[in-house]
DNA sequence: AGGGTGATTAGG
DNA sequence: CTAATCACCCTC
């Protein structure tokens, strides 16, 4: 009991992203993704993020079914999926659902909050707007690379939450970016006004 | 608007 | 082995 409350205290809990991609995309909407990857502290409120829905969705790397490469999206939720994007981008999942059903956040965009000197050297700007804003962009300023594939939330990467809850009405929702299918399903989430967010904004 | 860049994948 | 395809980003 005692050694419970202890693993309660040293491990977060990520088990409210083994539900509906769907329902917990809107929600991760303003959670800080944390970083400890390359010995320095970064991180950024999460402000857009796209859902990919697992093995029907034509627009997922889970769509040709289980691949070396895809295999951490078929675990639960609260795995990292990271893939290398035109042989120089990472860009960073966040699994969701239970294991087997392939579903996954991609992160497109964050609002730094730690580390910005340490992002601002490892993105050679200085320029607040470009540090985090897209996929690859946010990967490069936390150190996030396809090393951290197949690890698990509360390792290298970790999620704190909110101080204060989003409403669902500063929240915008449409088409996907950067797709050749299933470019109509409206399954890109943004917080409204947001000036991290990533063009074309909604 | 166009091109760099290299892993990943299916197909022969 | 080859070739096509990329959940991108920067510069022009």
């Amino acid at each position: 009991m005692v050694a419970y409350a202890i693993m309660s205290m040293l491990e977060p809990d990520y088990r409210w992203l083994e539900g509906d991609v769907l329902q917990i995309a809107p929600r991760i909407l303003g959670w800080e993704l944390e970083s400890q990857a390359g010995g320095a502290t970064t991180a950024g409120r999460i402000v857009e993020v796209e859902a990919y829905h697992g093995t029907n969705d034509p627009a997922s790397h889970a769509y040709a079914g289980r691949t070396p490469r895809t295999m951490p999206m078929f675990d639960i939720g609260g795995t990292v999926y990271v893939y290398l994007s035109y042989g120089i981008h990472a860009c960073m999942n966040i699994v969701t659902g239970p294991a087997g059903e392939a579903s996954a956040l991609l992160i497109r965009a964050l609002e730094p909050t730690q580390g910005v000197n340490i992002m601002a050297q490892r993105r050679h700007t200085t320029a607040l707007a470009k540090l985090t804003t897209g996929p690859g962009n946010l990967s490069q300023a936390l150190g996030i690379t396809v090393a951290l594939s197949d690890t698990r939330l509360g390792t290298v990467l970790s999620l704190r939450p909110p101080t204060t809850p989003t409403p669902s009405l500063s929240i915008a929702i449409g088409p996907r970016i950067g797709i050749s299918r299933a470019t109509d399903y409206p399954w890109r989430f943004s917080l409204k006004h947001n000036p991290f967010v990533s063009p074309p904004r909604m």
